[in-house]
DNA sequence: GACGATATTAACTGTCACGAACATTCTTGA
DNA sequence: TCAAGAATGTTCGTGACAGTTAATATCGTC
């Protein structure tokens, strides 16, 4: 009955140090069942005993690899994190004219969000706990996280070329874009319940993606290139 | 009727309608000591044997008028949001050029969410919960709640003046107005520490609100208006 | 001035998540 | 082959907490 743990869904490959015995999968797998636990439930919603029960292994593991239920929420935390910053490397837009740059940065960010419901919700629930849990910031330092490298280099670039205004910042500019791409995933909830869910469908959605995109360039263009937009 | 307790803090100061017995008052009394609790620990991290201690009454109170815990929550979150209401009802921007109207209930937004921060958090936790125990749209209806109505009027004059483009929606507009409000206050413990804390700072902050009424501003008018933006 | 409805108190109960302690098995390297 | 330590299983005490029971106090009202 050995048979290693498959952490299904999620890659992990296991370099099964030999036979039996697989510290790496069990803990990858307790952590991606984790994962889903806090990210729906919350961190006291979630309960230690429904977790194992999901898990290839039992709870006395999740204690012995993570110590204690805190422990354990917060590596499920700056694994999340991590697994998001991975993402965000992929994105490669150096080439790219500041505009189209600009405007794709924001539309991925938008869709990337949008299927990202776990971590939005991991973010939601450690923002409830005021960020208590946090990795440190050596671990994720936002600040030359590529997402906010990428900003610096479209903005500077756009602001050579004389299409940007100044007095902008990339973590700014991060922070407008990060708002309106995930209130769309955190408020769905109680916004659709209350002003209806037309703009969560289909449609709905790709008028917001290209509104949150031509936001963000009316935002941070000079007044007189903006009537020149999308052709 | 009845002058509800008021207790602010600790400071509780019963106007009693008689000697004891205030049953409006305990309800309300219970309310928002419940109220707080929620919103600094979330419907499960909140405890009702702690919110009966803080309460000028007994844990049975609560049971004998909230039913139960659920019960208690659903009072509490259909409470935030008429008293939300009742704020925004005072905003009167009818007579306002559209412009100038625009960027104030932005702007108005803004510092009010900031100011709101048990509401924000009430609102972020039931979207943990996936918006469960929202008052039945009845009794909220955003279709016709005054912020709707009032950009609505806004966007219409906007419109008519040649000044705003077509194509926006006022619940669309109020959800770009709302995001970027609310995920300021929402996120600002996760935010602030990947990325550190100078957006929150006073100054920040300004430079924030302004930012927002630009933003929207820029996002509804005419591309040749906007170069006359802010004289 | 008594009666039924409403309001209030204090003590009790049953459940269960959490974590600790202890026992056991497997792996590795000498 | 054995020792040391890593990994895994099992069991149980405890404390926290939602919800109840039963008894009492106060009110409006006839």
């Amino acid at each position: 009955m050995t048979m290693t743990i498959q952490a299904s869904a999620d890659t992990v490959d296991h370099p099964r140090r030999s036979w039996k015995q697989d510290p790496d999968g069990v803990r990858a797998n307790i952590l991606q069942v984790a994962r889903e636990a806090f990210a729906n439930k919350g961190l006291t919603g979630a309960k230690i005993e429904e977790i194992a029960a999901r898990t290839a292994t039992s709870k006395r593991m999740i204690y012995y690899y993570f110590g204690d239920k805190e422990g354990l929420y917060r590596e499920v935390l700056a694994d999340a994190y991590r697994r998001m910053r991975v993402a965000e490397d992929t994105l490669d837009l150096e080439d790219m004219p500041p505009v189209d740059a600009l405007r794709k940065l924001a539309e991925f960010t938008f869709d990337h969000h949008r299927t990202s419901r776990d971590f939005i919700r991991l973010v939601m629930i450690e923002n409830v706990h005021n960020g208590q849990h946090m990795p440190d910031a050596a671990e994720i330092s936002g600040q030359n996280s590529s997402a906010i490298r990428l900003l610096e280099d479209i903005y500077d670039r756009g602001r050579e070329a004389g299409l940007f205004r100044p007095g902008l910042s990339a973590v700014e500019l991060h922070w407008h874009i990060s708002a309106l791409c995930y209130f769309n995933v955190s408020n769905r909830a109680t916004f659709s319940q209350i002003f209806g869910d037309e703009l969560f469908k289909p449609e709905g959605q790709t008028n917001l993606r290209r509104h949150v995109g031509d936001m963000v360039l009316r935002f941070v263009l000079m007044p007189d290139k903006i009537a020149e937009m999308r052709g």
